[in-house]
Formats: structure tokens, sequence, C-alpha cells
DNA sequence: GTCATGATGGTCT
DNA sequence: GACCATCATGACG
């Protein structure tokens, strides 16, 4: 199983990877039940020659190792009073990932419904939004692999996408060298995509082919 | 329904 | 002491 994932998470620019990613299944089991959600939406995150990640540079401390890690594994952070969760990718030593930004809920809605005080799309629309959602509250799962974890993705089961669009990622220094990097990916009308407006949103099929 | 603003906590220099 | 891969709110149209 480990070595699926290693496959999966290898082998092709991050950017591939970041787009097959797209209607893969987020699944949490916390204690007080499990959740689950497509991913509609990630940023590929390209290491040490991108502006925007937090290896630029060569940057490595004790704070951001697990980007260096295991193709597959977490790499859970903290940005102001919230946390993020990023999948690594590309062989270890290589600090490049994936950063989730929004899914669908698809298990255990009432759950995330009371992580997040909210109710409707607001609830996993962002990424520190579907990780507050899955019941993630510490970096305890940060650097460990996805694998039989309790936090996963699962390949197998997963929906696909009839439209991927792609443009600038959110939140960097749009002023960087990689600020305007066309490395955001999601899924078109799909209603869970950060920032989607409503007369964007396809109602019907959620961007959905299956 | 779109936009600007302030709160937020930890890391790094 | 600055910097942030963010979020919710409240004002406007």
């Amino acid at each position: 199983m480990l070595a699926k994932y290693q496959e999966f998470f290898t082998g092709r620019p991050t950017t591939a990877i970041a787009r097959s990613l797209l209607g893969k299944q987020v699944r949490y089991q916390g204690p007080d039940g499990t959740t689950a959600g497509y991913i509609v939406e990630c940023e590929a995150y390209l290491g040490e020659n991108d502006s925007a990640s937090h290896a630029f540079n060569g940057r490595r401390t004790d704070y951001s190792e697990s980007l260096y890690g295991q193709p597959g594994s977490i790499y859970l952070y903290q940005i102001r009073a919230h946390y993020c969760f990023d999948i690594v990718v590309q062989p270890a030593g290589e600090p490049q990932g994936i950063l989730l930004r929004g899914i669908e809920p698809s298990r255990g809605q009432e759950l995330m419904a009371q992580h997040r005080k909210m109710t409707g799309f607001n609830m996993t629309n962002g990424p520190a939004k579907l990780v507050q959602a899955l019941g993630i509250h510490s970096r305890k799962l940060d650097g460990q692999p996805l694998a039989g974890n309790r936090l996963t993705v699962d390949l197998d089961q997963f929906k696909i996408p009839r439209e991927i669009v792609t443009g600038p990622r959110v939140g960097v220094n749009l002023a960087g060298k990689d600020g305007q990097k066309p490395w955001r990916f999601y899924v078109a009308g799909n209603p869970y995509v950060s920032g989607m407006r409503k007369r964007a949103m396809d109602l019907t099929s959620y961007g959905w082919r299956n």
C-alpha cells in the first residue's frame, strides 16, 4: 500500500499530480467520527525554486522539515490561527507539495458543521476551513505517511472532473518571481472551490463527469 | 453579492 | 519585530 502511494506522488511533474488529485477523496477518522470529501481545488508548490514555497532557496527548518520527507506524507502547518494540509510529493529531499484548498463533503457532514459552526459551501471552501471541518486542530499528524493513516487519501474511489480550470495561486505574494504562475487547479463550477462566484457554480452536476 | 478590514498565533531573523 | 500558502464580518451597492 505504501508503494502505491509513493508511486502516485512521484514520477511526474507536481502540477500533473495536482491535477490528478482532483476528484480523489480525503478521509479522516477522528475521535468523534469519520469525515470525508472529494478534492475540488489544490495548488502545486514546486520547492526550492518556487518563490512562494516554504522551501524557497533551500530554506529548511524544523518547522517545514516534513516537506523534505517521503512522497505521500503529510505536511500540516499553521498559518495565523489556522491549520493547512499539504501532501508531500516527489522523492525525499525534494521539497515539493500540494496544498488542498477545497473539498466537497461526502461523509460526516453533520460533524463538519459542528467543527466549523457553519453549514453550506462555507464549510470546506478554503484550505484552513477544510482542515477544521475534518476535525483536525493540531500538527500531530505532520510528517506521517498517508498510507494506512487516520488521515488519508483514497486513490481508488474517485470522481472525474468535467473540466479543470488553471490559474494563479491564492494568497501568495503576487510580486514574487512565481507569484503569477498558473499552479492552482480546480473543478470548474464546483461550489466548494474557494472564492467561487455564485453565477459560475454548476449546481446540477457540481462539475463532475460521474 | 462584492469588497475592505481586523483578529489571529507561531516562526524566523 | 516582521512576516505570513487565512477567515469572518460588516459596509456598501
